[in-house]
DNA sequence: CTGTATCCTAGCGGATACTG
DNA sequence: CAGTATCCGCTAGGATACAG
């Protein structure tokens, strides 16, 4: 229970890298879609993102990748004609659990449904 | 990668439960931490959560435990002096992946700090 | 091709005061 | 004790246009 709970819980403590920053991250509206596709161990123009991910933006695309490259979960590589992306070894640890809690997700579906439709 | 990642990602598919929705539900600030007191198998009443919890505002952790509520994550007993709140099968299913993610942010802080810092 | 600049909306997060 | 009512700031998310 350690990383997830301290005695007293401070609002300090989120200065840092804790579980809740991580979902945070990992929980805006695209990056798990960008880290899905970043996840077959090739880079990807910026371009073929914005054209496989549809309803995404270029100001929010743009944003999405910033941002985890800023975690260190993607690196940024800039070519002359054009600037790739692919995932870091931190981006490849990460996966498997957002994997995971995607399966989880998948599993799970019909009952946390039910439970919305409970609540109309 | 299939729960992931259909073909062509379009916007309609967020409608139900994806990654992408647990994701931002359970990344909402409070969540982690509430769902890891709970974690204990004993009901907490909402006063304890909200002196257990410092910076959180009543409105807030009512807002938090409603949400949570509505994805079947927690169940709410109402009693004659107080409200009590408990994991419900659901949530417990959901918790130990959501503590592997505390850990792995627990393991990697150190690079992702780093990360952070060298973008000054 | 890979962004940036502007402008806008909705909702999270919060402070404070009030209620049954 | 367990909330609700109000009001507010910030930022995620997005549309559109322009730039190197």
């Amino acid at each position: 229970m350690s990383p997830l709970l301290p005695p007293v819980v401070t609002e300090t403590d989120r200065a840092s890298c804790t579980a809740t920053d991580i979902l945070r991250s990992v929980g805006e509206k695209w990056s798990v879609l960008v880290l899905a596709i970043l996840n077959d161990d090739r880079p990807h123009g910026f371009n073929e993102l914005d054209r496989t991910i549809e309803g995404l933006s270029r100001r929010i695309l743009t944003r999405t990748l910033r941002n985890l490259e800023a975690d260190g979960l993607f690196s940024r590589h800039p070519t002359p004609d054009r600037v790739e992306y692919s995932l870091t070894d931190l981006g490849r640890s990460l996966l498997p659990l957002v994997i995971a809690l995607g399966e989880w997700a998948d599993r799970n579906a019909p009952a946390i449904e039910a439970a919305r439709r409970s609540r109309l």
